[in-house]
DNA sequence: TTGACATATGTCGATAAGGGAATATATATT
DNA sequence: AATATATATTCCCTTATCGACATATGTCAA
């Protein structure tokens, strides 16, 4: 068996640094296909396939603007991975992550109420 | 060009589910290879592998113990893509994330003191 | 309609992944 | 020394990736 998908889930989707860097220039708002292309160096067809993949796993969604398509974030849908690496921060050092800590705790305490 | 190899960094390490199994199992604590091989049901060449995958990325530490090898975690090689995901955060719902951005905001005053 | 523009899709080649089975290496035991 | 145990490594196979290039699809404008 080879590697999974990467249309598999989020995980393998975000493995690509080219799709990682699609993700971030997207934060800053909707962008259409070409301003993405500009943006980064990377060809049309590339940039199209990678954003396909991304919609597949649910990381961003499209909207039709004439012959334009633009993109944007799609958030939530990178909670697996949040809540999988959320069970190893308790493990980081510094005053931030003694923050997180306590958050926790208090998120902890909350839901047993 | 193909994907890139998994041992070039965190992300494309943690995209592969058995690995990220591994990772899971160590959170209790260092384990030996066959302590692992029988959490999972994965054979032994297949976890030896990963484990090298993942200690290649830095995320595993390895110990001797006479004929055993005793593997743990090493969280701190989590970080890039905790920090990556964190631009991202701000953008979650829910109680638990109103406080992280708190934190975020927290921690940027701070450092600009 | 015809042509320009924006984006998506298909094909091909090179590369590498992950699993299974077999085997190598290292250490302990007798 | 011989054997058993624990783990790592190698080889082979199937499959999927990513990028380049070419092409299809869809939309606007004249």
């Amino acid at each position: 068996m080879a590697r999974s998908s990467t249309t598999s889930d989020v995980f393998n989707a975000i493995a690509e640094t080219h799709r990682r860097e699609i993700l971030d220039v997207l934060i800053t708002g909707e962008k259409a296909v070409g301003a993405i292309v500009n943006d980064l160096s990377m060809s049309q067809p590339q940039v199209s396939k990678h954003l396909r993949v991304l919609s597949d796993v649910g990381l961003v969604k499209c909207r039709r603007d004439g012959r334009r398509r633009l993109y944007r974030l799609n958030h939530e849908h990178l909670r697996p991975l949040h809540d999988w690496l959320e069970q190893y921060e308790q493990f980081w050092n510094g005053r931030l992550d003694r923050m997180d800590d306590y958050l926790s705790d208090l998120q902890r305490k909350e839901s047993t109420q």
